[in-house]
RNA sequence: GUAUCUGUAGCUCAGCUGGAUAGAGCAACGGCCUUCUAAGCCGUGGGUCAGGGGUUCGAAUCCCUUCAGAUACGCCA
């Protein structure tokens, strides 16, 4: 059932345009007063000589309303629509009920891989705000391909490999032991790391030292492989309680160091086809045709560098996954980057590089700066998780002091608007943190829609069972109703939009929408109280309700507690 | 210097594939708990859509330009 296909096959007759461009040119207008759809009918008074006002009222005329359209207005130059409401209560509710779980779901995406690089934070050092955005992104963007129906392959490009470990090697050994770093963890590895930088400053040969670790580490060194392999342990302990505090999962955490032996077969490659260029000692490919700088695939002393990595990567995962989409979801700052290496793969003549693409977010700061681990200028993830979720505990002690699990859903809704937080808002924002905002539980927030979710539990568990099957569709017409159920029937249309532009805020948006006409309609309407077959009418709407805020909240990566 | 991104209400932002009086939340002010969870609902005030040109019947939206802020631009990742 598609209402813009229904009005363009009424209009399709008495106008001489083609029935898509009817339908594309069919808008929802802002003010709901003014109908449910509108057909402008400005373009058509060039070539039929008239005012548009005059074609609407003279196409007014000529066609007439049906099933699924109550009323058709001419109003300034505008063909308003008016749907039937009841039909459409019929229509969507039914859907809703009957698809269950899967209402939302569609098929656009069946048969195709999309492969989301996500997260990827540099290791050894904690998980901070820094690398948050990173996170929930791409696992919002892993749900919403899903609900499209596309396989999907989600990596963690761990930050595994490079000069950081030489450092810390050193570091370790120079000022800190076995003991210390089993005891300390990653706080002990901050701890030398920064150390390291504090002294290097003044001894410039412990980055030589720092430079021959890597060196034994690329050339596989055992002592020099175990201990990395102990820090990035220690990493993974830190790393790994965070994605299970926020429900985050990958189908491979594959970092950089995946990728070393694969970088050789990809530099003789691009010898190969003749793409490399010497240049000051080091090796590029020249962008000039592309109106770039050019591209470093080889350091003066014969080391790869970032791009050639990635540009190994890719190949590896076009080649293991076979994907018809690669995206990665990375900071704007690194744009130059991946636009510069996807022209590389272009030049070397794989038609593959259109399916790139880069999914750049805003650069998270603080009050004083930018986040540096170095200089302290962080907040850690699990002491923002830990602040939030004591200032939801403390709201049920005040407001609900007898709820049963308050520890699980102090979690679930703390965690719920430090995640909604990120995800509010256009991905290319740049955000300053702020705690005030952070621990905002009131309006555009999580809490809010999860407080809603739990009022609509809460009057369906009230209620008792419902017959879905004998439903007087009739009563569902006024408007606080009209507005949930028309955000209802757009549920996958919203998906669809989030997924198009790769934005998961177009779902957090929608949620916020559909929490408000519940709330609206939750405070007009009586419904335990009422008779029996306007209770039960309106307890399909409080159920598909309940059904699609769960649903969409677990599309962004937040839990809907039943209770709150 | 070159490139990219951003600039809409006091604050944080929607709206930007051009269309009907520019929308939310927060903050401010004023109402609503004997009624299904007040983390809620209703109302009031608040805007030269950074400035200037242009295209168009019509521009917050497209083009040009100026200004302001952020970021990137060769041997880190």
């Amino acid at each position: 059932m598609n209402f813009k296909n229904e009005i363009a096959k009424i209009l399709v007759g008495v106008t001489n345009l083609e029935f898509n461009d009817i339908v594309d040119s069919i808008e929802v207008p802002q003010n709901s007063e003014m109908g449910d759809f509108a057909f402008p009918c400005f373009k058509l008074s060039k070539e039929m000589k008239k005012a548009p006002n005059m074609i609407a009222s003279e196409l007014a005329e000529k066609i007439k309303p049906n099933e699924f359209i109550e009323k058709i207005e001419p109003v300034s130059g505008y063909l308003n629509f008016y749907v039937n409401k009841e039909f459409l209560a019929n229509v969507t509710l039914k859907m809703v009920i009957e698809v269950g779980e899967s209402y939302g779901k569609n098929e656009i995406g069946k048969g195709k891989t999309v492969v989301i690089d996500y997260s990827s934070p540099n290791i050894a050092k904690p998980f901070h705000i820094g690398h948050l955005r990173a996170t929930v992104i791409g696992n919002a963007l892993y749900n919403i391909y899903k609900m499209q129906g596309y396989n999907v392959i989600g990596i963690n490009h761990l930050g595994d490999w490079g000069t950081q470990f030489g450092k810390l090697m050193v570091a370790y050994k120079k000022y800190s032991s076995q003991e210390a770093l089993d005891k300390g963890g990653i706080k002990e590895l901050v701890r030398i790391y920064v150390k390291f930088h504090e002294l290097a400053e003044q001894d410039e040969s412990l980055n030589d030292e720092a430079r021959n670790y890597l060196l034994k580490m690329q050339q596989g060194d055992k002592d020099a492989l175990d201990l990395w392999r102990y820090f990035y342990d220690i990493s993974m302990i830190e790393f790994n309680a965070v994605y299970d505090r926020l429900g985050t999962k990958f189908d491979y955490t594959t970092g950089e160091s995946f990728y070393n032996e694969m970088m050789w077969p990809i530099v003789e490659e691009l010898e190969a086809k003749n793409l490399l260029v010497e240049s000051d000692g080091a090796k590029i490919v020249d962008l000039e045709e592309a109106k770039m700088p050019p591209c470093l695939i080889l350091r003066s002393d014969g080391g790869t560098l970032y791009p050639t990595r990635d540009i190994s990567a890719a190949k590896y995962r076009k080649e293991t996954f076979n994907f018809d989409k690669c995206l990665y979801v990375t900071g704007l700052e690194q744009n130059l980057h991946f636009a510069q290496w996807f022209k590389v793969i272009e030049f070397m003549g794989y038609d593959w590089a259109k399916d790139l693409t880069h999914i750049p977010f805003g650069m998270v700061s603080l009050k004083e700066g930018k986040l540096s681990t170095r200089a302290g200028n962080v907040i850690y993830m699990n002491d923002l998780f830990n602040e939030a979720v004591e200032k939801t505990r403390a709201i049920i002690e005040e407001k609900n002091p007898d709820l049963e699990n308050k520890d699980e859903v102090a979690e679930a809704v703390g965690l719920g608007a430090v995640i909604f937080n990120d995800l509010y808002n256009n991905r290319i924002k740049d955000v300053v943190f702020s705690w005030e905002r952070m621990l905002s539980f009131e309006g555009e927030t999580a809490p809010y829609v999860q407080y809603t979710h739990a009022r609509a539990t809460s009057i369906l568990n009230k209620a008792g069972n419902v017959d879905f099957n004998n439903i007087d569709y009739s009563i569902l017409t006024d408007p606080a109703t009209n507005e949930i159920i028309k955000l209802l029937y757009n549920y996958s249309e919203k998906i669809a939009e989030a997924a198009n532009k790769n934005e998961p805020f177009v779902i957090t948006r929608y949620l916020v929408s559909l929490a408000q006409a519940f709330n609206k309609f939750y405070h007009d309407n009586p419904i335990i109280t009422e008779a029996e077959n306007v209770k039960n009418a309106r307890l399909v709407v409080v159920n598909s309700v309940k059904n699609i805020l769960k649903s969409g909240l677990a599309l962004i990566g937040i839990k809907a507690p039943n209770k709150m």
